[in-house]
DNA sequence: TGTTAGCACTCACTTATTAAGAGTGCTAAT
DNA sequence: ATTAGCACTCTTAATAAGTGAGTGCTAACA
């Protein structure tokens, strides 16, 4: 096992789970008593200095114990894990009532994870990739402005308001109205194609303006935009002083306020194909410079019919992989609770 | 003034404008030199040790330089500084196309403000208390679920799917959608009563509970519901080293994270009967206790027709007033222009 | 009487020195 | 192979000394 007797294996464990307790570096005395290995720090020495040399530890200097290095904690997280396997639930039916209420579920959800684990975290909305078209609506609002009204089959509903050079009378609201719902009805933005808008533009007679603007707006229902991420408990991270000097703090709040950068976190998560939806990053291992000196943990949530989104917690690497990881499956399955709740 | 003679201005003037350009304690010397008194440095310390017993500045230590206090800013705020007072154009006109994209707008104002003055920044959207109901659609999606599109004068729309028991045919659909439109078209909330309620519920025959849901979303729409709050720049405070320590950072960073308690910096400003419309918080004039440090200064923005928000700076107590006050200013009448072209 | 030069004093901050403690690596004995 | 012992290293905390900016006071001056 990579070059590991059971004893070192051993060894280590002890060094990265003592860590992850008090972010401290481990001395061999420390492991020699709270092991029941038996043997005397002099040996556990001899073995620390194996394992430096393999480089799952290191010392931050010379007379100081040993801290997992990254290699170690991929060790740790990859062989000396076993998470208590919860069953995951299938989350297959759920309706969205609002886009609106969405934000604040996962808000919340931000915030509660946040405060159940004191890490930070975030949370992207759920992608709706390949999502429908259920149903348009126009209708004058006064002389200048007709709303179009765009319901998705995920229930996303989207508005719009357009302003109009000249009114237009009932009649012909009721014709543009049936011509959008029998075009579109169930079509995904991949199969509205050139040819048919410039069809419709053509069938609507000197309102090609209006249908342009409204398939503008169906486009942006649709479209793979950036789904929205949510943060919560950035101050989580002055807990760690490891990552609470002045610079580091600072980097870090900011790559979670600014939230640009986390897509990639999102869309790597999102994109690797894990049985368990869990993905772990160690240092180096995100694609996140500023967070080199973190682990992140994320999950997929999946709400049926490939809309996903991803959940992650962002720590020290001294994090309590157990529990995060725990805790991100218990709450996959919550998701599911509580977006089914929402529909009824 | 104040028990101050020409000079004693002058002087504290000066240390106030040195002090917020470099953050350190300003001494008896450093003034003599910078100023245009012609003063030894002698008797500038009689000057400075007259100030400090009046409460205007005091020594962190005994033997370093003068800070201004509390009510040294304060003096300075309210008579030494004079904004070249631009005009402020009055935004009458405007409107909104989507709720969504007021979203957008103001976080995007946040994080500009942000950027421009180094300071962190708080927007909240505007508060349309007393509108107006223009506009109420109800359709079937399908067999069970009926879309109701509230739209206010504001042009607020509002969205809100209802899960049937059973279906309804158009007809009834087209009956209700006459009755709600005609019975509570230009009707604000407090308008609305209870009378009317159950008088609306009665002509509805026997679909009571469809018109007692969308009531609620109507109510939704139009309460005064708390505003969000955006905020950008959080790091920020990391640039001035009198706010970044560990403590002090975490706990702002954490109010400014949260939001909630901002609320209590709108309302309060937002309940300003200040003429220029902008308010400033030295210290512990501020409701949030852990901006006892902080200096914040808000200004009110009003898109017509009472319906306010306020946006606001939160800097050190040595913030640039002068250029945070113009900025907000300037930034009030730029968000009507915004406004404005949102609307074509 | 207001202003100023001079001087002793204070106090934070920096740098150096020392001491203590934790931990290692190596060697020699078991 | 394991272990006891010991010299060595390096961090951290504590202490000391020096530095310099700045003050407050006094006495002289215009």
């Amino acid at each position: 096992m990579d070059g590991l007797d059971e004893r070192k294996v051993k060894i280590l464990e002890a060094i990265i789970r003592m860590y992850l307790d008090t972010g401290e570096p481990v001395g061999s005395r420390t492991i020699a008593k709270d092991t029941d290995l038996n043997l005397s720090s002099a040996t556990i020495r001899n073995e620390m200095s194996d394992l430096e040399e393999l480089g799952y530890i290191t010392a931050p200097h010379t007379s100081a114990g040993r801290i997992p290095s990254d290699k170690g904690y991929r060790f740790y997280v990859d062989h000396l894990l076993q998470t208590k396997d919860k069953e995951i639930s299938d989350m297959k039916e759920f309706v969205i009532e609002h886009t609106e209420k969405m934000d604040q579920v996962l808000r919340q959800v931000a915030k509660m994870l946040a405060k159940t684990t004191n890490y930070a975290t975030m949370i992207s909305s759920p992608k709706y990739s390949g999502s429908k078209v259920k149903f348009i609506q126009l209708s004058m609002l006064d002389e200048t402005q007709l709303l179009a009204v765009i319901v998705m089959e995920t229930n996303v509903v989207k508005n719009k308001i357009i302003v109009l050079k000249q009114p237009l009378d009932n009649e012909e609201v009721f014709r543009l109205n049936v011509l959008l719902n029998s075009t579109l009805n169930g079509l995904s933005i991949s199969e509205i194609n050139l040819g048919m808008i410039s069809r419709l533009k053509e069938q609507a007679g000197g309102h090609g303006d209006i249908i342009g603007t409204v398939l503008d707006a169906v486009a942006e229902s649709i479209r793979q935009e950036e789904p929205e991420i949510y943060t919560s408990g950035a101050t989580n991270i002055f807990k760690y002083p490891e990552l609470s000097d002045s610079q580091k703090a600072s980097e870090l709040i900011y790559t979670l306020e600014e939230k640009q950068q986390l897509a990639a976190l999102v869309s790597d998560s999102l994109s690797s194909e894990e049985e368990t939806g869990i993905q772990v990053y160690i240092g180096n291992e995100s694609p996140i410079q500023t967070m080199k000196d973190c682990s992140v943990v994320t999950a997929t949530y999946e709400l049926g019919e490939g809309v996903k989104g991803t959940v992650g917690i962002i720590g020290p690497k001294r994090m309590d992989y157990e529990k995060v990881m725990d805790s991100l499956k218990e709450l996959t399955t919550q998701l599911d609770g509580i977006f089914k709740k929402k529909s009824t």
